[in-house]
Order: structure tokens, then C-alpha cells, then sequence
DNA sequence: ATGTTAGTCAAACGATCGTTTGAATTCGGG
DNA sequence: CCCGAATTCAAACGATCGTTTGACTAACAT
């Protein structure tokens, strides 16, 4: 008992579901991993559902906390609009502090992040929207403020756009010479998060204008 | 009888694998569906695994083929490089074809192609780097083509990136106002379409110095 | 020492999974 | 009509799933 069972669950949980996802991952993946036993998840959880949640909630309040607060400090700083590149900065930042991070478990949570957004099982969207839409929407009011040019679904769209791309990165890790923003050498995640960051920074600021496609 | 039972299976898994993920989509689902016996799946594909190749084989090839066929014919046009837009369009309109048609089995597909690309599961890695990969290279070779400041990694992060977008904006179906490709109006497709088609391409042609970011 | 509580354990529950069997059925050509 | 191949069928296979039970141990207060 180096740690508490209850918190070694969480934390072989989230390297598995990053690894083999969500709903790919068994009650006995979890347990055998740390020796424990198949009923130790209901004693400490009441189910494996809520050991999801629990894993989920864990990383869920701090990131959204940590946003705020980097944006609320910024918009101390002046009543101008902020730079589109120093929203971007404020948005990524602590989840690339996770990805980043000395534990395992923790790098592994952006990228079940990730898969989540293109889950299709809608108990994981319900989750998705409680928890996190309600910050999305202040750093969607304060993106506006940025692309005072674009219409509200204009910038909704975009900021989707952003999400994509970024989740698409975090979880191709296996690809030789591509984006992958995990398992990766710190250099090599320096480098993609600065492309990112670029792209979507224009793609952001691109021009609103009605000119057709093509 | 309907029309062929190993067609209709194929069309009711594809939906499935649609709504549902390619790993979450039992054998009883999908002979459910169409009345069919759960040996019938053995008979006409071997196993579950052999179904699941079969439906996205259908697809991948006349894709590939279509856009190949496209890109060749645009630049027999001109020696000159594509511009980013029109290189953009070839990639993307077999897609939008596919999300348009009037055959529901054919709208699911590019929604389970967007999953693939965020499942873990390796062996769905696999068959995308052998079906997929070599066309992609075509793409990545003319696109670097196209944006001939950018450094071969650089073109390669920032497809990457378009695709994420991309795939992200397919399968986001019931987020209100916000960009779903999928289960949307003719209009609101088209509205997301240009939307996604000048972020992606504000975000290839971003200029591409050493500045670093904030 | 005793009683209470928290935690772990092996074992089994019913349900569902993909697959397999062997017989029944359908169907086209001799 | 008949035969052989193609196809479908109900039923069961073993495996794995999440969950549940009830006994067992450990820790601590009374």
C-alpha cells in the first residue's frame, strides 16, 4: 500500500483509457494493473462509470480553475481586447503543462481529452458539456472581443476549428516526422506547439470577408 | 431480399460504426438491424473484423481514386504550383460528396473515417497508413509545392492540423449553433464548408519565421 | 478484550460478446 | 424432378464483461 488504492486506481485508469480508450478499457485492465482486487472499483467508486468520473473530474476543476484565472489576470492588466496569440496562450497552456508533466498520469489525460471530443457515446458529451462549456463559453465572449469582425458563429466555428486541430495533434503519436504532441522529446513538442500555435492563430484572424470558395 | 444481404449488411454496419464507433458495434447490432442471423456476418466476411475491412475498403478506394484523378487533371493544367485553396477543394470535395449523398450508408462514412483517426486502436492505425498514407504523400508533396517557404515538417504539422479541423467539425453532430458537419442543413454545411475551407487555408499560408511565440 | 468501521479478498452472478456447428432452406442448372 | 451449391437458421460454445455477495483482515476507539 505505497498509496492509497483509491488514488493508484485513478491513476492506472487514466493511462488506460488514453491508451486504449474509454469504453475499451475493463474493470480487470485496471485492477490487475496495480494488483488489485475486481471489487476494490465498486468500493471506491460504486462502479466503473463512477471511477470515470472521478478520473475525469480530478484534472477537469484545476485546468478550468487555471484558465480563468490566467485570463482573469490578463484582463486586469488592461481593458483593451486581448491579442489573439495571448488567448491561445492562455487556453493551451495548462494542458500543455500536463502533457508535459513528471507523472504518467497526468500526461495522459490530455489525450483522453481528446478522444472525447470525437467519442460518440453521448454520456461522455453530457459530461463534456456540464463541466467544461461553461468556461468555453467566457473564453468564446472574450475571443469575440479579440475578432471584433466576426459574427458569434463565426468565432464559435473557428474556435472549433482550433479544438480540432489541436486534438488531432495530442493524440497522433505514433506517426514518424508528424505533429505529435505526446510521446514525444521535449524539442519536438516545442516545435509543434509553436506551429500550432501559428496556425491557428491565422486561421483565427483570417478575413471574414463573403468571398466564395474556389 | 431486398437487394444483396452481404450489401446491406455492409450498409447497416456502416451506419452503426457511425453512431456508435467502430468498437462499440456488436455483431447482434448490426444483423438486428436488417434481420439478419448473426452466422450471416461469418458466411459473407469471415468475422466481425472482416466486415469492418470491407465496409471501409468500399470507400477508401473510389476516394483516393477521385481525388487522385482530380489532382492529376488540375495540374495538367498548369506547371505552375496548385494555389492552397484549390489543392484544399480536390482534398476535400470527394469528402463533402460523401456527407451530401443521398444514401445515409454513404453520409456515415467520412464521421467513422474521422473516428479512425482518433481511435487507439492500433490495428485501425495500421490499415489507414497502408490504404491511405501513399495518396497522402501526393498530397503533402504538392502542398509543399504550393507553399514553397515552408520547410517539409512544417507542411507535413500543418496538414495535420487541417485535417484535425476538419475532422473535428464532422463529427461535432449536436452541439447547438457550433460547427457540426454532420446531420446539418444544406445550408449550414455549406456555411461550415467555407468557414473551415479559409481557417485551414489562413492557417497553411501563415507566414512561417522564427518568431517565437508571446 | 470488545465492538465498530474500513478495506480487501476469492468466488460467483447474469449478461453479452464473437464465433461455431449442423441442420434446414433456397435456388439455379442438368 | 432432382441434385448440388449457396444461403439462412436456431442453438450453443467458451470467453469476457461489470457487478455483487459474504467472509475475512486490519485498524482504532471504547
Amino acid at each position: 500500500m505505497s498509496a492509497d488504492t483509491r488514488e493508484r486506481l485513478m491513476d492506472a485508469a487514466e493511462e488506460l483509457f488514453a491508451a486504449h480508450g474509454l469504453s475499451n478499457t475493463s474493470v480487470r485492465m485496471i485492477v490487475g494493473r496495480i494488483g488489485a482486487n475486481v471489487a476494490s472499483i465498486r468500493f471506491h467508486f460504486g462502479s466503473l462509470e463512477g471511477l470515470k468520473r472521478a478520473v475525469l473530474m480530478r484534472r477537469f476543476e484545476p485546468l478550468v480553475r487555471s484558465r480563468l484565472e490566467r485570463l482573469s489576470e490578463a484582463r486586469s492588466r488592461s481593458p483593451e481586447p486581448l491579442a489573439v496569440a495571448e488567448l491561445l496562450d492562455i487556453w493551451f497552456a495548462p494542458m500543455l503543462a500536463l502533457v508535459t508533466s513528471k507523472h504518467s498520469a497526468e500526461r495522459a489525460f490530455p489525450v483522453i481529452l481528446a478522444r472525447m471530443l470525437l467519442e460518440p457515446a453521448a454520456e461522455y458529451q453530457a459530461l463534456l458539456d456540464n463541466e467544461l462549456a461553461p468556461h468555453v463559453d467566457v473564453f468564446l465572449d472574450e475571443l469575440a472581443r479579440s475578432l471584433p469582425e466576426l459574427s458569434r458563429p463565426q468565432v464559435v466555428m473557428r474556435f472549433d476549428f482550433t479544438i480540432g486541430a489541436f486534438g488531432h495533434a495530442l493524440t497522433r503519436s505514433g506517426v514518424p516526422a508528424s505533429g505529435a504532441l505526446s510521446r514525444s522529446t521535449r524539442a519536438e513538442l516545442e516545435r509543434t506547439t509553436v506551429a500550432l500555435m501559428r496556425f491557428v492563430e491565422a486561421g483565427l484572424k483570417a478575413p471574414a470577408g463573403a468571398r466564395a470558395l474556389r
